[in-house]
DNA sequence: TTGTTATATATAAGAGACTAATATATACAG
DNA sequence: CTGTATATATTAGTCTCTTATATATAACAA
């Protein structure tokens, strides 16, 4: 629904906020809950999924755990500490950005910032 | 001020949204116009800019005209009916960004959209 | 008159992130 | 026994932007 150019660059920030909201989580569940939180209007695919959890795994801001459900291999992915503040970092900017996507989409009259 | 990856994929609708909002521009005049817009957070590069310009020269959704100011020359942008459509769409789609942005980054308690 | 800052446009090499396609495998319903 | 949902993962290629660079005028200060 939405153009992927225009969102691609949030997906690392994405999967960070949902990871510190609703704990550990693997990553069929991450493409799941951003499917549905959005109304289908952000696709987090697995080409873009799997190289920023895997990156987040090499600068240590999550770490692995196999466990097996319904006979399946599920891997969960957890915040470090670490990860809590590049987590809670990338919020504050997350914040900062829609709040300047809403200056320019939707000027008040007269609030030039001339 | 805010990390460039999270906002570059949006900097095509910002520069429509501004041609649409503010009539006619120049390269320069983009540039500073965000900057003051975001209060510096998000930057404009002329590197992304004039791809951008003319990336939507050639796709018919803005024309140029020279005109000479203070014995300097400038080139003005303009959005041309093709571009006005294009705009109205990528404004439309950032709308519905922000929305689903604010969604993930302020999530209401007892809403989880399951 | 020399240096600096602001104005003004533009390109090019390279980096980085993502898309689309592909591969593999189990569970369960009809 | 076929299709759908669940579940993880890689790769080639594309696209966009960043960083660096080039050029040139105007205004102002020292």
């Amino acid at each position: 629904m939405i153009s992927n150019q225009l969102y691609s660059g949030s997906l690392k920030t994405i999967v960070l906020k949902l990871l510190e909201e609703e704990g550990p989580m693997h990553g069929y569940a991450l493409t799941q809950r951003v499917e549905k939180i959005t109304g289908g209007k952000i696709k987090l695919t697995y080409g873009a999924l799997y190289p920023i959890l895997h990156k987040l795994e090499r600068e240590n801001a999550v770490v692995t755990s196999r466990e097996v459900c319904n006979n399946r291999v599920r891997i969960y992915y957890s915040l470090t500490p670490e990860g809590r503040s590049a987590a809670a970092e990338k919020i504050r900017e997350l914040k900062e950005f829609i709040e300047s996507l809403q200056r320019i989409a939707e000027p008040q009259a007269g609030l030039d910032y001339a």
